[in-house]
DNA sequence: CGCGAATGTATACACTGCGCACATTAGGAA
DNA sequence: TTCCTAATGTGCGCAGTGTATACATTCGCG
């Protein structure tokens, strides 16, 4: 059957990168996560996606690379140890589905390891370093699990890290 | 249809209950949850957990209290603030399944509210109390998400307290 | 031009959560 | 005792999911 001229071409150009912002337009808009709606999302049969991700499991993978390499990005922006920790809270709180995903996912470890290593640089010792990870981590996930309310949460990360990580550095 | 003797009866006797260790069972165990394994399991039709929680929702928000009520217990009975770092973590590590339930649900945030109370009651100063639960918690799931290896999850949680809450808490 | 490889589509299966009608049973009323 | 009603469990069906397999279309190279 011959091709209307309206309609889109059979081939789409760049799919594995369609399907990318389609996903992340799902995290965002905060819908249902399933593949056969990022197929839809970009326009395309639910199985194409298969062409270009082995699984479910391969697309998320991907999203959370991305998702931390972003994150680097902003951290490595930020000058002292309280604004990377703001940083850290506020993409969380801006990129929830992300932000759970990035973490959710056994693999990945290594960017996540790598996002570590930059927020352990504003620190020297080790136990500080994996302390101050893990406030900042678990600040962001239990506003993001809605067991912290606040009504400024950058408020609350520079207040808990001044009366906790300061003391401890300096200590 | 007449029943054989050997089958059991119609009427199970204390659904709603198997239910909920079943589906305990299916977390503990690590295998794929849906409301038609935990029926299964209790030995029971796909759709007679519905006459006793409205909804998959409701079963899930059933065990998040249960859980949080098992951590209080733990929690409570630990006598210093290093102890209850210690049955945290140790908890989330020993439950996964459950743990994460507990705070992904949006509901029960008073039973988490509860929890940090129980927490907070070690500590003084309002964002110590704040920062305490997030370091604690923030271990937990770093440790429970393999973003943080460890050969010794308890070692690394007395030492963390020491160099980070310890110092804070003392001023 | 022609053919093979890459890419997208169609169809199909097992599984899920859940609504609806029906079967079975328990427990009180006559 | 017998019967009736409400509580409880079952069967069937629907829409939606992940994914395997077979097919259609198109691009790029000879």
């Amino acid at each position: 059957m011959c091709a209307v001229s309206t309609s889109r071409p059979y081939h789409h150009g760049d799919l594995p990168a369609a399907l990318l912002h389609a996903a992340l337009g799902l995290l965002e808009d905060g819908e249902p996560f399933s593949l056969r709606a990022v197929a839809r999302r970009a326009g395309v049969s639910p199985n194409a996606p298969y062409r270009h991700y082995a699984d479910k499991e391969a697309l998320l993978a991907a999203l959370a690379t991305y998702g931390f390499g972003r994150l680097a990005d902003r951290l490595e922006a930020a000058a002292e140890l309280t604004d990377m920790a703001e940083e850290y809270v506020s993409f969380a709180l801006a990129h929830p589905g992300l932000f759970r995903l990035m973490y959710g996912r056994p693999t990945a470890n290594a960017a996540a390891a790598r996002t570590a290593e930059i927020l352990a640089g504003r620190v020297t010792a080790p136990a500080l370093q994996i302390g101050a990870w893990a406030m900042v981590h678990g600040l962001a996930v239990l506003l993001l699990d809605g067991k912290l309310t606040c009504p400024d949460p950058a408020q609350l990360v520079r207040a808990t890290v001044a009366a906790v990580l300061t003391p401890a550095v300096r200590g």
